[in-house]
DNA sequence: CCCGGGACGGTAAGCGCTTTCTACTCGGGG
DNA sequence: CCCCGAGTAGAAAGCGCTTACCGTCCCGGG
């Protein structure tokens, strides 16, 4: 049925182990030779068994890149920028690879799941994006499945998000702490006193690192003292910043501004507060986190810390080829940059 | 090294067909065994060698989705419903297979690899989104590698794009030309007279039909003749959108409303406006397409066309699984949804 | 003039799984 | 009491490719 090897062997006069040599470029072989086999090639419109080939040699040209949402551009981005380093072919190690996306909806036991699919597919490497549930029994289970994968030969990398503990894979993290931190100094340095804060999901290392960094810049003001009770939970979508921001209202009407988890959650806040005829950012300032596309877009453009996703996705897909070597200790941090735009401002009469 | 079969099969006591057959639940095989197969797999912590089965079961558990860009929302979605849709393990025909993303970049060459690749890893079906090229050249090259990954046993699905001339894979494609006539015909009913439109690449499907519903609208309203000056061409991303505004700007001054591409187009040229101190939609009225998360989020709220996405991708996903039958032609038609929302009103003085 | 070695090319042994075909064991009807 | 078929399990032949491991051929140096 298929066109093999040995058809194109045959047709070109010479055994199947010289096509072979001749489309892996790894063996001499004589330029006419060379030149009868890819006519071979062409006529018969040959494609290699990609799956005989990954069992017979042992790799494939696969990589799987785990998401939380690949509809969410946060992941989006870092994804695009994975697959558009791995599909350049490289001198050193083959031809292209694909990217395999996984959307694991956050959901821990999905994570696993797919990783062994990855690992079924021999996967020549696995980028891991996205915040880290702060769950020891995952943590460890995590830490077991990428340890197989990487016995079985593949390259595992994280990507925006903190290494593993306990396990040594190169990881491209953001450093959420000090963008949190920067951001809040900025309301401070403003005038704010009274800041309400959307947190993320319970359990995330990312959710953790931006409160964190939002509370000591709070701390280092005096601030403390309110900060628990001017934190509400959601999720990192729309509807939670809408919710939390009229939660935050009810809590503390005389609130003067509002960090957000992201930028999304910045954006149903400011959905809520407009809805409640609270003007930004002359009654209430807002931030995001991410500086994803839209935020310069919406009005008033909102003030948050860009992430370098693109580039960090561009790095992940470098240390899953090996075409770099992970830094000593393993891990590249990239920083935030704080992006004021016209969402924040000084307090009412500040 | 790796654990294998054989391995399996030793330890269970049992012949490796047997543990074949246990994993892949195609054959009889006694409870007891079954068991004692199951748990030499637990103990082993044995992980099939997926292209040793692809290769002799002449299937992978593989499906392509060609995407222009994935970090654009529009794709990001459709992608994730396809992921979702073909994530969950079917009753008639085996385990969760796993996405294949592939971002084009909107190439033609790069579409065309990324077939061969797919068709290399033998992919069991693959789904081809976003707008189709309009070049005879490239369409016929296209059905060719289509035509014989077919041939070579994939499923073929198009997503989000018309019906592929001269080859009758199955489609599930979006109403563009009537979702366009619809809100030009909204933007007439309100009194515009001086419509403006940024329309996106040359030589596109999505483009075309876009175009051909404004000015379907138009003509119908007599207003057929301005048409042409008053079209701006661009690509699909916000700069295009803001330059495209202004040069429209200047072309005709006494623009009352702005039709866009898209949304992200629109995003632009309302970024554009407000640089010029235009207000929307008090001065110029903005609409958009495809109604993208942001859309109502932006200031003001973006009037568009809904697109739904999301389904799409389920159902191309189904169609790709054969856990649907594609209708009698082969086209599922998805109509848009006309979103009244802020950036519309009526004309100054209307 | 002979021999060693470089440059090519072929042979064949798998890679780990699926699947056909065969073999064996029972239980019941003739 | 024998035979047959249902129900299970095993043996073995590949699936299409890669890659040691060997031949060949031809060149130049001794």
């Amino acid at each position: 049925m298929a066109v093999t090897l040995a058809d194109v062997a045959v047709r070109a006069g010479v055994s199947a182990a010289t096509v072979s040599r001749v489309l892996n470029g790894n063996y001499p072989v004589a330029g006419a030779t060379r030149n009868r086999v890819l006519r071979a090639v062409e006529e018969l419109e040959y494609v290699v068994n990609g799956p005989a080939s990954a069992l017979a040699a042992a790799t494939s040209d696969l990589v799987g890149v785990l998401v939380n949402d690949i509809a969410d551009p946060f992941f989006g981005i870092m994804a695009g920028a994975v697959q558009s380093e791995i599909g350049e072919p490289t001198a050193e190690r083959g031809g292209p690879k694909l990217a395999v996306v996984c959307n694991t909806g956050g959901s821990p036991e999905r994570e696993l799941t797919f990783l062994t699919h990855l690992q079924r597919q021999r996967a020549g490497a696995v980028v891991l994006t996205g915040g880290a549930l702060e769950d020891e029994a995952h943590r460890a289970a995590l830490a077991g499945r990428l340890g197989r994968l990487e016995a079985a030969g593949a390259r595992v990398v994280l990507c925006g998000r903190p290494p593993l503990e306990g396990s040594d894979f190169p990881a491209v993290t953001f450093d959420n702490r000090e963008g949190a931190r920067q951001l809040t100094e900025h309301l401070l340095k403003l005038g704010h006193r009274r800041l309400g804060y959307l947190a993320g999901p319970q359990a995330r290392t990312t959710t953790r690192h931006r409160l964190e960094g939002h509370r000591e810049a709070l701390a280092a003001a005096g601030l403390a003292g309110d900060a628990g009770r001017l934190t509400v939970r959601g999720d990192y979508g729309r509807s939670a910043g809408y919710a939390g921001a009229l939660e935050l209202l009810s809590r503390e009407p005389e609130l003067t501004a509002i960090v957000a988890a992201n930028d999304t959650v910045a954006l149903g806040a400011c959905a809520a507060l407009r809805d409640r005829g609270v003007r930004i950012p002359e009654d209430v300032s807002v931030t995001g986190f991410d500086d994803l596309p839209f935020a310069r877009d919406v009005t008033p453009a909102l003030t948050t810390v860009r992430l370098p996703l693109h580039e960090a996705g561009v790095r992940a897909g470098r240390l899953a080829l090996g075409r770099e070597t992970p830094p000593a200790g393993g891990v590249v941090t990239c920083d935030g940059e704080l992006m004021v735009r016209n969402s924040s401002a000084g307090p009412r009469g500040g």
